[in-house]
DNA sequence: AATGATGATTACTC
DNA sequence: GAGTAATCATCATT
């Protein structure tokens, strides 16, 4: 702040750039004419009052090189000026005008059907609401989705699910709880805002209250302007305006929060809930009990509804998993008949030895070798017949009825166990059974020994 | 990372 | 509705 910045000296006395503000001979409390005789009448001569205006701009355009002292003071000799009534009057009516056609076209807040939406579900997937809500539907949801599966890791992994879903809750509530105070404040009115309630800091455990962030803003912004409010007109209406503004940032901060929250939710939802996705294998035991009953059944491995139950039962597994297994399985097994010979005979193996072993089964007399084919892989379908004596191996049986009736309907003779089965089943297998025989034989029929008989009997019959 | 195994899903047939 | 065939997505092994 120089001689240069504050312009030439007004010739009535050396006050530098104060000259036109606060300089009038009649100082700030004295009436509008009656200090500046000279002047012609509060009137400025046209040179001189350019002159004065460049002075001021200049002096604006430099306020920030001057000190605070330097620019309080003049802030001061400011208000003191003697049109600043009558200027300031002016322009609030100015500023009350452009204030209300401003308002009239933002005033109305609509209810955004999104903004429902997403309420909507977070509700639903419990994340907003009730706590105790929270993520049981979505558990249960979950526990449906995982196709109601017994598997002990369910429970484990569901709360796993929910206390992620927590997590996601608690971030939810803290984030929106800075907003939602705006929002409360609203209707009081601004002006009474706290600068931090206590009561909505009790909530947060974090490092910083978060209500704060929100109230802290908005009573900085009214601050602001109530002080701007001192040297410029600052209407009631433009304030109010204000606050809404900041209302409708926070609300489309919250939109955001909500959005981003519904998101995270669907992500957690489709990794832990999508079955696909979160496939695990069933265990070695659940296997070998399936890979035990589809190769004592090679000639006809369409387990029955009550057979499918059982084997369900022993894996831990549900029915439509046992379904999806063999269906699975006589595919894979179709299209890789030799692939799987090495896998068959151990199964066959077993089988085989488990009846020698078991032999309460009354079908351990007929020693399958002998009918079924000792041969080679007609095992698998001399395995069949063994599964007659496989319920013994695998402990309680396939379904007691099944064997019980599979043993009326073939009567003493031996093998028409698989005719029996076929007919026991579904129409439908012996359908499926004609083409799962066809693809298959070509392999089973390894060894010669075997009764294609047997086969023949399933198909014709 | 590549690859094969495996459980689940989908579109279709009967 | 049960089955097949193709496909997807993940797991497990290398």
């Amino acid at each position: 702040m120089d001689e240069r910045l504050l312009g030439p000296p007004p010739p009535g006395g050396g006050r530098g750039g104060l000259g036109l503000v606060g300089g009038e001979p009649g100082g700030p409390g004295e009436p509008p004419g009656g200090g500046d005789p000279g002047g012609g009448g509060g009137g400025v001569p046209g040179g001189r009052g350019k002159q004065d205006i460049g002075d001021i701009l200049q002096q604006i355009m430099t306020i920030t090189d001057q000190s605070l002292d330097e620019a309080q003071a003049k802030k001061h000799a400011l208000n003191c000026h003697r049109m600043k009534p009558a200027l300031f009057s002016v322009l609030c009516e100015i500023k009350e005008k452009t204030g209300l056609s401003i308002r009239g076209s933002q005033e109305e807040e609509p209810v955004d059907p999104q903004l429902m939406r997403l309420d909507n579900m977070l509700l639903a997937e419990g994340v907003a609401g009730p706590e105790k809500g929270g993520g049981s539907a979505a558990a249960a949801a979950a526990a449906a989705a995982s196709g109601g599966g017994v598997s002990p890791d369910n429970s484990i992994e569901h709360s796993d699910y929910r206390s992620k879903l927590a997590q996601i809750r608690h971030i939810y509530h803290s984030e929106l709880e800075k907003y939602e105070q705006v929002r409360r404040g609203r209707g009081s009115g601004w002006r009474e805002l706290p600068r931090g309630d206590p009561k909505a800091k009790g909530h947060l455990t974090a490092h910083r209250p978060p209500l704060q962030a929100c109230n802290e803003f908005t009573t900085h912004v009214m601050n602001l302007l109530r002080e701007q409010s001192r040297t410029r007109p600052v209407a009631p209406k433009e304030m109010e305006r204000m606050v809404s503004i900041i209302h409708r940032k926070f609300s489309a901060i919250q939109m955001q929060l909500k959005q981003s929250t519904c998101e995270a939710v669907m992500i957690l939802r489709s990794r832990f809930l999508d079955a696909r996705r979160k496939r695990r294998n069933f265990s070695k035991q659940a296997t070998e009990v399936l890979n035990e009953y589809f190769y004592s059944h090679l000639s006809n491995p369409y387990p029955s509804e009550e057979a499918k139950e059982e084997l369900a039962k022993k894996c831990g597994i549900t029915v439509s998993q046992v379904s999806n297994w063999f269906g699975n399985k006589r595919i894979r097994y179709k299209k890789n008949i030799g692939k799987f010979q090495e896998e068959a005979n151990i199964y066959a193996v077993k089988t085989a030895v488990s009846v020698t072993q078991g032999g309460h089964s009354r079908t351990s007399s007929p020693t399958p070798p002998s009918s079924a084919g000792s041969g080679g892989s007609f095992n698998l379908s001399g395995s069949g017949d063994m599964f007659l004596g496989m319920p013994g191996l695998n402990g309680d049986s396939y379904s007691a009825s099944q064997v019980e009736s599979l043993r009326h309907s073939m009567g003493p003779g031996g093998y028409g166990d698989n005719l029996g089965a076929g007919q026991m089943y579904s129409p439908r297998e012996m359908r499926a059974n004609g083409g799962w025989q066809e693809a298959v034989t070509p392999s089973s029929v390894t060894s010669p020994t075997e009764g294609p008989g047997s086969v023949h009997s399933d198909t014709s019959n």
